[in-house]
DNA sequence: CTCACCTGCTGAAACGATAAACTACCTTCT
DNA sequence: AGAAGGTAGTTTATCGTTTCAGCAGGTGAG
């Protein structure tokens, strides 16, 4: 990145002259050119490092540069351009560990390319969402990163139908735009994988609601998994919402029934449920954990391995998914028509001691009562 | 994954790359009032509302504007403007839920003015701030909004010099600029006044390092708290950061030595050392909490409420503090001289189980005693 | 000597939106 | 009838930057 346009701030602050009346007008490139005894042209010229420029002039300029302590209008170099350098990114919850973490690897890399990352929060509402989109628009944003609430591909087609690059995290989106997506299915797979390795049979899967995107995808991945295994079950739980409390309460249910036994291995759909539930095993009732009951959970968020018992979970690579976003549509930019991709990030098992050492301790009944609830 | 090709999409502002088919020119005030048989004038009117316009022209106008898909071009308004609509906010860590909640209210306040929040995440680092600093100067922003990572006030004063509004969030500033911040020595007090409050005489302090802003003002507080209670002791334990493995090492340290009781009341600095001394007091050695030893941590993270014995713990109005600082920062753009103020907030004690009643919280369910739902 | 071509610079025209100043045209008052 | 004033526009200058099209003056080639 060049910097010779970017004068550190101790220089204003030391060359400040007393006189000098507080620059309400910024200074522009014409009040250097004046200073430097040239036209705004070879100040433009030295700015930009063109080398039709005496080495004389080029010092005259730049120390004039320093003296007004200049610095270029980005706005005017944007209408000059036609656009600016900044992308937009709409995540649907900013306090989401996950999603920050994607912002942060998608102003990781825009700060590799000397642009900036406009962050807007939709709050899982649509009007916010369009109040964004709207607001990126008017800024001329190179293009736009969304994960979105409600249906992408009406988003996306109408960003494109302005010529805004536009690329879908978090989903696969129709192929006429690019998308950065996780495989949920290979996820649920890996988490209930993993459980029946460790000697776990009867299962359970704890989320929902089933319509939230990734949910349904790791559900299926779970099924697929226990299909494999002839004498494993799998049991399904649909929560409310995918909250600590959630967690407690879909716990607390499971333990107050008495038809049928206590799963030995739970698959949460994020962590914070799983949160919720290791609360109500450890502490409401003494369920040994992973003695009585293995768990997983989904996201790895830093919470979990902080926790009492430290959760397994699977590792969505968040900071990747941003980054990658932001070199997808560097390249949609440079080739609107071209390089058009879908890629799908392969989640990892993160094994940790709540699913870990030894099998339940208490022998074991056998497994031929419980039914696979589907829906 | 794609292949990592680091070449920039754009040399910052140079010039582009010759192959470049010069972004499509989007439809302008021009083409709408071509199209409307009206003067760009006319049309600048109807989009601004005033009261020139016969209700005739303009819906002629408004149709135009609507079959072209016409949309404002930011970049020009804002160099007509002489200014953005946009202000900056640095942070620290963006990761940190206390920053997020702030970078939060910031974002909710500035939609409401009509503008929006240039989020930068200086990640401790101070040349990452210098580095957003600079990309805010260019983008002329309205002021700026900074959690320092170094020394405040040459940060302020450099953009103070430039005519760029700055407010301090998380400390008190100089009185030449306006600033947010939380009253952490009442935290401190409060934290520790509820811990005496509750019977606990032979308290201990742990957190740092103490050269942390924030940090040393607690401690001050509580000090103070114990000053006034004759037959109380305070000892204080320094970390070397305040994350949560430190705050497990800290708990096993205290019960690992002989010389003296463990204390009967701990405050923690902030709620990761609370955690992680949680999960060392009750899981590697049984150490009943409430009952053998009151915790309080500070901040109240979302997690504190959902840990293992809900925590108790300072709470600091994070969203508040953003919208104030966006408030201030309107006032001080409209009459740079005169609007100059500190804001202090007053923390607010959120008491939970871990440091509540006298029984081992092992009997009881979990329940949020949170006084207040604001958030 | 002249033609062509460098070197180092300048003038002016964009880019899109806004606002001050100005022009018609129509009403109304004196 | 002529001055005054209102209505509905249009012209034009401007913001800061880049860039195209020159323009002197020097230099080497033919």
């Amino acid at each position: 990145m060049p910097d010779r346009t970017r004068r550190p701030l101790k220089d204003s602050m030391t060359a400040d002259p007393p006189g000098f009346p507080a620059a309400q007008r910024s200074v522009s490139i014409k009040d250097v050119a004046k200073r430097a005894g040239v036209s705004v042209t070879t100040v433009s010229n030295v700015l930009n490092s063109r080398d039709r420029v005496s080495s004389d002039t080029r010092e005259r300029v730049l120390a004039a540069i320093d003296q007004l302590g200049y610095v270029r209008n980005a706005a005017a170099w944007q209408l000059r351009a036609g656009r600016s350098r900044t992308i937009g990114l709409i995540v649907p919850d900013g306090a989401n560990p996950f999603y920050s973490a994607i912002a942060r690897g998608a102003e990781d890399a825009a700060v590799e390319y000397g642009g900036a990352v406009l962050v807007g929060n939709s709050n899982h509402s649509p009007e916010r969402e369009a109040h964004y989109i709207a607001l990126f628009e008017e800024q001329r944003v190179q293009g736009v990163l969304i994960a979105p609430v409600g249906d992408p591909d009406q988003r996306v087609e109408a960003l494109r139908r302005r010529g805004l690059p536009a690329v879908v995290i978090g989903r696969t989106a129709q192929p006429e735009s690019s998308s950065v997506s996780i495989d949920n299915v290979a996820g649920g797979y890996l988490a209930t994988r993993h459980l029946l390795e460790v000697g776990r049979r009867r299962l359970a899967f704890i989320g929902g609601p089933a319509s939230t995107p990734g949910i349904g995808d790791r559900l299926a991945g779970a099924l697929r998994a226990v299909a494999e295994q002839p004498d494993a079950t799998l049991e399904v739980l649909e929560t409310t919402d995918l909250g600590v409390a959630a967690g407690r309460a879909a716990a607390l249910a499971l333990l107050d029934r008495t038809d049928r036994p206590l799963p030995d291995g739970i698959f949460f759909a994020n962590d914070l449920l799983a949160t919720g539930a290791l609360q109500a095993f450890l502490l409401i009732r003494h369920v040994d954990v992973p003695g009585d009951v293995a768990m997983i959970g989904y996201d790895d968020i830093d919470f979990a391995q902080a926790a009492v018992v430290p959760l397994s979970s699977i590792r969505q690579p968040a900071a990747l998914i941003g980054r990658t976003a932001v070199e997808l549509l560097a390249r949609e930019a440079e080739a609107p028509d071209e390089n058009r991709r879908h890629i799908l990030f392969q989640p990892e098992l993160v094994a940790r001691e709540s699913s870990l050492g030894e099998a339940p301790s208490r022998t074991r009944p056998a497994s031929d009562t419980t039914p696979t609830t589907q829906h």
